[in-house]
Formats: C-alpha cells, structure tokens, sequence
DNA sequence: TTTTAATGTAATGAA
DNA sequence: TTCATTACATTAAT
C-alpha cells in the first residue's frame, strides 16, 4: 500500500472538469495533480443580489429576525464549505440566528439548519403522491405546464416539485434503459461466445 | 387525497411550454388539460449503446453458471423485495443456483445473498486506505474526478468506491458538527436557565 | 449495539 | 431541457 498520503502530488493539470459518471473513456492526465487541485480553486464567485427570491423557503426568515446579516452569510456561500474552519463559522452563524426564532416558529433544528444551507428541504412524497405522478409518467413523460399545475393542486404540492419530479424521473428511466440495453448486449456477445 | 388518477381530464389547452423554473407568475389557463396533452409527443429518443454496467458485480455471475434465468429473475426486479414472500422465494433460488459453484468460487453465502439482492458487497477498506483517505479528505472533502481516480489507482480501488466513501464522509462530517452545534445549543440554553 | 458502505432520489447548477 | 453531482434519508452489513 503507497504510503504517501497523496498530498505530495505536485505540478499541473489544475482542471476542475467532472467525469460523466459511467464512462470509462479519457484516462488523460492520469500522471499527478497539485496541491491546488486537490485544496481545488476556490474559485466560487458570488452571485449575490439576485432580485427575486429563487429560494421562497428561505424567506420564512424574514419574519423572525431583523438581522439581514444572518441571513446573507447563510445563503451566500453557495458550497456549504464543509473543510474545517469555514464550515465552522457557519455553524455558529445558524446558531446566533437561531435564538430569534420562537418556540412555535422552530419546525426542528434540522430543518433550520438545512434551510439556512441554502438548500431547499428535501421533499418527502406520500405513496399515493407518487402512484399520481407515476401513473400521468406512464402516459407522458413531458407533462406541460397546463398539466404540472393541474397535478400540483390536485396533490397539494408546488409546480416546481413536480417538474423537478418529471426530470429525475426521466433521468431514472434513461438510467434504467441504457441499463437493460447494457445487458442486453452483454448477454448476446457472451452467448456468441459460447456457442 | 385526490383519488382521481387526473387521467380523467379533458378539454383544450394542449400547449407544451415549459415554464420559467423559479418564477411565479403566470398562472394563465389553470384550468384542465386534455387526454391528448397527456398521451401526447411520446417522442422518446434513445441514447443507446451506452457503455458500463451500473451492476458490475453482478457480472461475475457469468462465468459461475450458465443459467441465464436466475440472472434475469435477480437483476429484473429494481427494489430488491424485502417483504416476505419474494424475498423467501429470491433466498431459495439463490440457494439453487450455488449448487452450481464450486468450492474456491463459492465466497461465503451471504456474498451470494447480497449478490442476488442487488446490493454490492459491502466493501471492507484496510486501515492503511482509511488512512489515506482521511488524509485527503482533510485538505479536500471535494475531490474532482482526477484526484479521485489517482486515489483508485493508489489505493487500488474503484473510482465509485471512492466517491462514496467521501459521500459518505462528509455526511459523517456533518451530522457529528450538527451534534456538537445541538449540545452547544442545549448548554447554553440550560445556563441561560440557570444563572 | 454502533458504525458505515450502499442505495434511491430530491435538489442544484452548468451546459 | 439534459446531465452530472450533490445532500439526505434509509437500508443493511459489520
């Protein structure tokens, strides 16, 4: 087993670019990599000041501080920062915000916490939300918006979900599809093989 | 709950615009939609021909049998079925189908077991890989691809192992600052309480 | 029992 | 929109 931590990498090839995950092709540059690359370009810019809320959940804070501070130093960091220091800071930073909420106005603290992540709170479908949406699936995969907002009241849930619903699904059936035609061919060559 | 399968809808509006994700205006004709809205444009493509397995170790299965049927029966069913029945019946195929192992192929049964579940083994990494991750993740709980696959080639490893492992990893990371930041919390509200 | 590898999927941002 | 990747809840192996 290599010993060296893989920390003394050195020059180079500071690219940021993500392999499709699946695809065993470009095995380019597979020498070594910086420091840099590895404590990797912080080069996240801020597009703060946006004019309308793209994050409606996060505007439930409005109401229960006066401190807009709290709230931009929560949102503002776009990658939760999750190495050492700053992700400490940020912590504490929820926390101080969390003494203004009241009691009542505190759902859990998980869930303040993911919302001042920046992170819409992971949505849980009921069964019967998710046998809806599966059967429209069946019959359309690209509902419009007429039939989003149909199905977002009659399931009581935003428009927004049930688009983002539509798209990962789509991404589940390509997945299962490219899947199946994997061993599809797989079994063939190897039944050539054989006989 | 609504239990009309919306499948019952009718009348115009056929439009397929996509709406502006993220914005909340137009709520124009949020009425009903048609049946042909919902079957319409079925214009799947296929992307065929793609390349990996996202069940590699299902694949060892091959050269083990020449049963093709138990294969199918094991990958055909997404969810692994935990509930009762199935999940009895898919035990006593597995136990078939490892008749037909040798001594030196056959690994233990419950490898086989997980195998037929779906599920991949669960990885054992030595200290000596832990090490080197954690070393890593010190500096960088985020590795891009090209660090990624330097740590799989060293550590020998698949690429997927390791990007789960730092999932997994920061997920720790996390839920040991949430609990931390909780205690926090508590004691200062306790002394708060106190004094 | 606890820890953690593996899985499924909602959410996000880039292209 | 797709696509890759993330967070997060859950399952299950150790």
């Amino acid at each position: 087993m290599a010993s060296t931590p893989l920390l003394s990498a050195n020059t180079a090839a500071s690219q940021n670019c993500q392999k499709a995950s699946g695809s065993m092709e470009n095995k380019a540059t597979h020498s070594s990599f910086s420091i840099e690359s590895i404590l990797g370009l912080e080069q996240k810019d801020e597009g703060i000041l946006a004019a309308k809320s793209q994050r409606p959940w996060i505007d439930t804070c409005n109401n229960l501080d006066g401190n807009p501070q709290l709230q931009l130093s929560a949102i503002s960091c776009e990658r939760p920062l999750l190495h050492a220091n700053n992700y400490l800071m940020q912590e504490e930073r929820v926390l101080k915000c969390e003494k203004y909420f009241s009691i009542t106005e505190k759902v859990s603290y998980k869930r303040e916490l993911s919302w001042y992540r920046g992170r819409r709170p992971r949505t849980a479908f009921t069964r019967s939300q998710i046998e809806v949406l599966e059967s429209v699936f069946r019959v359309n995969s690209y509902p419009g918006i007429d039939v989003r907002e149909e199905l977002a009241h009659k399931l009581d849930l935003d428009e927004d979900r049930i688009q983002i619903w539509f798209q990962n699904r789509r991404a589940k059936l390509k997945r299962s599809h490219r899947e199946s035609q994997f061993l599809m061919v797989k079994n063939t060559f190897t039944s050539n093989l054989l006989e």
